[in-house]
This record gives C-alpha cells, structure tokens and sequence, in this order.
DNA sequence: CGATCGGTTGATATGAATCAACGTGCGTGG
DNA sequence: CCACGCACGTTGATTCATATCAACCGATCG
C-alpha cells in the first residue's frame, strides 16, 4: 500500500501520517502481505475477509469509519486477512513504529486499543456462534442487527431508517449462505412486514420481532 | 470464583496469586460474571462458549496449558463467555490490579500479551471461515489439525498420537454439527484410514489427506 | 443388576444449495 | 438514441447435506 501514497511533503513533520481515497471494490489488503502502516477506517465501508482457493470468501467483518483493519495490524506487520473497500472509502495510514512509541509513552492509547480488542473478541465470539447455532433467518436477523447497532452509534438515525450499503452477496459471505437464499430469507421479512432492504436503505419496521429472531442471548 | 479459593497465606506476599485445581466438567466462569482475577490455564483442558437460552451451545475454543481464558480479561472485568473444565484442570488466577501494574512497567509483558491477541484473533478469524465455509468433514478436519498443532507445540508427540480428551459432543458443539453427524463423519474417516479417534486417543494415519481436507489457505 | 453415558446405525425429514430462467436498471459503445 | 451486456435480485424446480427420530450396543458405576 505505503508505495502508492502521495508522501506528501507539504505537511512537513506528518510524514508518518498519510491519507488517501480508495474507489468502492477495490482491495485494499491482501493476505500475508507486510506493511509499515496501522490503518484506520477514516469514511465509508470496508470489509476485512479470507479469500479461499476454490472461490469461497468469508467475510469477517465490516469497517466503519473510527475502525482499524484490526488491533493486531499494531504490533504485527503481516496482514493475515483481506480487505476490500465496500464504498469508496477513506483510510488514514500511521508507521507502525510511531504507533508503537506513541503508545508506549500514553497509557490512554493501550486503554484505547485494549477497548477495541475487547468489542472485536465480543463481536467475532458472537458471529461465531451465529454461524454455528443459527438458522438463516436468525444469522441474517443477527447480522442487520449488530449491523444497525454499529450504525447508530456513529450517526442518528430516525424512523429506523439505515444506509446500508451491502449487497446481498455481501451479506451471503458473511452469514456462510448463498445470495439467492438470502434473498429468499429477506423477501419473507418483508412479506412478513418486518423489514425492507433495497437501494442501501434498510428500513426496519418490526424491531421487536427482528430482535426475538436475531438476538444473541 | 475468588470466594471459593483458599488464599494460601502461608506465602506470604502472594496473595495476588493464587492456584486452584478443578474437576471435569465443572463449570469454572459464567457469562456476565465479575471477577477480580486474571485466569490462565496451568494444567489440563477447558472451554470457552456461550450457552443459548434454548439449550444450544457454541464452544468458541478449546484452553490448554498456558493459556488465558481470553486476552480481554485482563481488562475487562465481566467475562462475556463461560468457561467449563473438560479434563481436571488447574489454574492459576491473578489479581486484574497487580497485572495491569505489571504491565505498565514492563514491555515484555505487553509483547507477550499482544502475541497472544494475535494469534487468537487468527484462530477465531479461521475458525469463523471454517463454520461459514466449511462442509462437515472439512470443519471436523480443521479442527481436529488446529488442536494437534496446538497440543504439539506443548508436548512431543509420537506416531502421530494425541491425547484428545474431547467428546463427539464437544465436537460437535465446536463446529456446528449435531453429534450423530460428528459420528458419521468421524467413521468415514475412520474407514478410509485416515485417522482413529476413541478412548481419549486420536491416531492420525494419513496427515496429508487429512490437510487436503480441512487445510484453511 | 439396572441405569446412565457415549457412540453407532438406519430411516426419514427438512433447510439450504444448486440449477435455471427471467426481470430490471444502468452504463457503455455503436 | 438505441442496443447490448452486465450486475443484481427474484422465483421455481430439484437435489443434497445435515438434522431429527429412534433403536441399539458396550462400558462404567452405583
């Protein structure tokens, strides 16, 4: 990544700092790839995934703006997963050494990442049971849930109204089902008047029967 | 747990310490609980899962020797997970207190922590694929070659025999299968001469098929 | 000796995958 | 401006993998 960046010399003293744009689609990292940067999510939607060889992909999670890749990528330099940009995405990459340095004179930033290990380990233990114990509808269920949740709390949202911009793939290689049987799921919460998902917006008409199917209790 | 251990004031200085022994199939922590102590694993086998009201079970991963419960507690102090004795188990708990002091003065103990973070957060990134993207006989495979690592890298093992104390239920519970499922497979395996696996002891005759199985890449 | 637990095996049911066709909107190039 | 291709979603028919239900076995234990 680092090779493409525009160094930018006017920001002098900020060179361990840098910025750019990435059109929607595109990748971004690739498995066992090494870099010298920490990279945050800084606008826009990304997804971090395992790519296997016959074609299957597994999405691991979604990147909202105020996300790293991963907490790890600070002390490894080795990406061990994927990342695409979902929309055209902005990402702020910081040398890993600064980080580290930084991070060894201010307690505030351990508690920082310490924070987001733990809301990683939480959501990944969740998934991990969506896709073990859960049926179709209460992955997809889970999925929109956790989702929206993550929404709200970077933007208000009112009359339960989400920009959401995945597509049903998307969605398929997350909750480990095919796209046309996710699209049947999500045709049945909408006869059932629960929900609607289309043009990135998802409208949730029923949270409360949303939440009895997806809630991981 | 705290209240059930015996403070062993007869050494003295130590009572941020303290060691405990646990019969099988105990339940040793339970979701939402507090605790002052940081656990690790001294001796034997436990489990990580979450318990579903309904009666489901995922086993998030398997703790052996030198293990954390999890990374998160050390600074977090509601687990978010249960954690069962599958063998007879010893463990050792520390004050959360003294060990975040500890930390504070001492890089090592941050690298080692952070090495930790890293390789669970691998472990479950692949376990997720496994369970999104897996067949039954390639998650069985996969785990089955992610706990031989595992035991290999704490013990010499021989002629491709393991110690494995776990029931097909735990298998099952593991990988998202019902346990007559995890039978089959684990008899198809059995009848291509693949591998054995009764008695708490699994034989692996044919490794390379086996990774040809349930090799993540 | 009966009860319980763990595993095996067979018959059947079911949820999700697969295969295929079709519709719609959209961008692109003629 | 139109025609075409392509991405995305929907729907129907069928297949397949895994679950469910049930019976049974052997070992262990009180």
């Amino acid at each position: 990544m680092a090779k493409h960046l525009d160094e930018s010399p006017s920001l002098q003293g900020a060179n361990w700092q840098h910025h750019l744009t990435v059109p929607a689609g595109k990748q971004i990292a690739t498995r066992s790839q090494v870099s010298e940067d920490v990279f945050l999510i800084c606008g826009g939607w990304g997804f971090r995934f395992f790519q296997l060889p016959d074609g299957r992909r597994q999405i691991l999670n979604f990147l909202l703006p105020g996300d790293l890749f991963s907490v790890t990528s600070v002390f490894e330099e080795r990406f061990h997963f994927s990342v695409k940009a979902l929309t055209e995405i902005q990402i702020s990459g910081m040398r890993r050494a600064e980080v580290q340095t930084r991070l060894a004179g201010n307690p505030d930033i351990l508690t920082a990442l310490a924070k987001s290990c733990i809301a990683d380990t939480e959501a990944a233990d969740r998934m991990q049971t969506a896709l073990g114990q859960y049926s179709a509808e209460e992955r997809i269920a889970y999925l929109l849930l956790h989702l929206m949740q993550r929404i709200a709390a970077r933007s208000v949202i009112s009359e339960q109204r989400y920009r959401f911009p995945l597509r049903q793939q998307h969605i398929a290689d997350a909750v480990g089902l095919t796209p046309v049987h996710v699209s049947r799921v999500l045709s049945l919460f909408r006869d059932r008047g629960i929900l609607e998902l289309s043009d990135g917006i998802l409208k949730v008409f029923k949270l409360p029967e949303m939440e009895r199917i997806g809630s991981l209790n």
